[in-house]
DNA sequence: ACCTGAACACCGTTCAAGT
DNA sequence: ACCTGAACACCGTTCAAGT
């Protein structure tokens, strides 16, 4: 006997928009997979046929907010570019500063997290890095970015206001600058 | 009329103590109020008499790990005693993959931390960093060593192995080392 | 002061059944 | 294929009561 085939009510893209909206409005401890379905009005189980699990669903979310990462114009000067880059990461850590802590504990190679890499590799380059170094330099460089947006957003640094922070990072951008000097 | 006084049949130590064995033998997502309670052999609701609540738990147990970290002798060379720092964080981070991520989410100014930045502080007057740049150098140094432990044992670096992790702060310390020359 | 039992308002997930 | 209802085995926390 044939299985009725029948009209899908949700997709995944609706489950993790949903998703995403619900972490929006009353953060991300308030998503919950009874939660996301109540916002979609279905059942929670009907979850299960669009994500695995509970898991899988907050990985979805952080992969789409990464690949909403904005990259910069390429066109611009590579010191600049990378400025821009640590400039959305912590925009993005503020917006979702719990989602932000899950990019730690996914391994970078999903394709959000590959358009954010060849941002990178592209500044390095143009910086005039030895095509040898760059990935080790890119994993340093993007370490860093993410730990400093990360302590920023989650609380860390709550003692020192965005003035010393945005100083703390100006000051690191010219001492990555001298360092690429140092090794072309 | 008084209130009758009482043997207090567990400590806040204690409470923190099966937190971190429950931790250590079954992860950070097993450790919950009930769970820790059981341990104890004690009600759940026991527990709050101890532990303001579930978040203030887990506060007590990273500080706990964060006073447990290693401080290097200070009699040993500036950067041998950074390298030494940063290799104590990635053995805690490798034993506490979640609890570690915490750390970026409580502001660095228990005690805890203040005994790792002091270590941190005097690696850098002893690298003859100037005295008003330490703060600063401080807070750079001390998020890319967390930031790195926390994406090794996170998983965001899965795809590297050990080896070439150690070389990406091997050559990150010699990078370091470069940047303090040419400040002092 | 400290511990308890019962209760409230939630969770994630499995399973068998419906269309 | 996709959705549902009922159920299971959990949560954190409040409250009133006991000693």
């Amino acid at each position: 006997v044939q299985p009725l085939p029948r009209q899908p009510r949700i997709s995944r893209e609706q489950v993790l928009e949903a998703t995403l909206a619900l972490a929006e409005e009353r953060g991300l401890e308030a998503v919950s997979m009874r939660a996301v379905a109540a916002r979609l009005e279905v059942t929670p189980m009907s979850l299960y046929h669009h994500v695995r699990n509970k898991q899988d669903l907050l990985d979805g979310l952080v992969e789409r907010l990464l690949t909403e990462l904005p990259i910069p114009d390429p066109s611009l000067p590579w010191d600049q570019r990378l400025a821009e880059l640590a400039g959305s990461l912590r925009a993005l850590a503020a917006r979702h500063p719990d989602a932000f802590l899950m990019l730690l504990r996914r391994p970078a190679d999903t394709p959000g997290a590959l358009r954010a890499r060849e941002a990178v590799y592209g500044a390095l380059r143009d910086a005039g890095a030895p095509a040898e170094l760059i990935p080790r330099l890119e994993r340093l460089l993007s370490t860093f970015m993410i730990g400093f947006a990360a302590s920023e957003s989650g609380g860390r640094f709550a003692l020192h206001d965005r003035e010393a922070l945005d100083g703390d990072l100006d000051w690191a951008r010219s001492l990555i600058t001298a360092a690429l000097a140092g090794i072309r």
